[in-house]
DNA sequence: CCAGTTATTGATACCAGGTATCAATATGAG
DNA sequence: CTCATATTGATACCTGGTATCAATAACTGG
């Protein structure tokens, strides 16, 4: 829903079943109803989310096959302060996360700026740049209009 | 180590139990210790890390000073994905993090540019702005030199 | 300095999120 | 169909962290 606000993601097909079965994994009913699943939501979700509306698999279950999509690179997980990871499917090649502090809502974009801003980096560190991550937390606009209060923490 | 390596980090004065009672607690001889660690330490550290450094010290009492400090303001809690957060003094105003992907060592530094984009972000970004975080892994120096193998993971 | 109030401490139990184990079951190859 | 292999899910367990609460320490006014 976030996601689909912002002019930055333009979708790749994304099938997260094949992205299992690309690693030699089986296609199995189970995994189908994960992956099902996952590709339903269309948003960020927590493994904890997806065992509570499936219940008929096992946790154990739900945990190995998001790793498995993690490892696969069809998932990306957003670590998020003082909480339980999310989950989103990967639908650009490279990107990063905005997070509504009000709703937790999770979108993604793409900015080439930012990849030239880590050029322009590599100068100043000490080390070699091996990849980075960027989260930008706003309000979304839904959250404006209700006004909500923030619940998510933020650092700044 | 990592941080007085960074060419844009610039220390300022941290008291971190003037930090504590600025904000209306008490300097105990507790609270005296772990600071005093903390500020030894000169470093991102864990809070399990504290409390191996700090067996008379109890549990609760390091996971609780550590709090107060992040509340305070003067301590910076880091996500790390698959791992416990680190915490670093927060030594400048607003800063981001470097991790080394190998040995997770933690740097501060700050540059203008990341400002910079996020305000050309604003345009294109469907809410108001609140807040970001970004963070850039790195092998270090000291890493390079041992070429060790990694064992943090990075979003790339 | 004392008594009383309030804050702090740390042992403990607990909770959340997630992983290892392992017997039972499903899958796919031959 | 048979067998080796992969998958599943109940369970126990692990890690990181918080709530509880009785004992203790630290401030306060008198």
């Amino acid at each position: 829903m976030v996601s689909s606000a912002l002019s930055t993601v333009e979708s790749i097909g994304v099938n997260l079943s094949n992205a299992l079965e690309d690693r030699g994994l089986r296609r199995t009913a189970t995994r189908m109803t994960v992956t099902g699943r996952i590709e339903q939501l269309n948003g960020a979700f927590t493994a904890e989310q997806l065992c509570r509306d499936l219940p008929g698999v096992g946790r154990a279950t739900v945990y190995r096959t998001i790793r498995h999509l993690v490892d696969a690179g069809a998932l990306c997980k957003l670590p998020i302060l003082d909480g339980a990871p999310m989950y989103s499917i990967a639908r650009v090649e490279h990107h990063h996360h905005t997070i509504c502090s009000s709703c937790g809502a999770v979108g993604e974009f793409r900015h080439s700026t930012v990849e030239r801003v880590m050029r322009s980096l590599a100068k100043e560190i000490d080390g070699d740049i091996v990849g980075h991550r960027m989260e930008i937390f706003i309000t979304c606009n839904s959250c404006l209009a209700e006004s909500a209060t923030g619940k998510f923490s933020v650092h700044v």
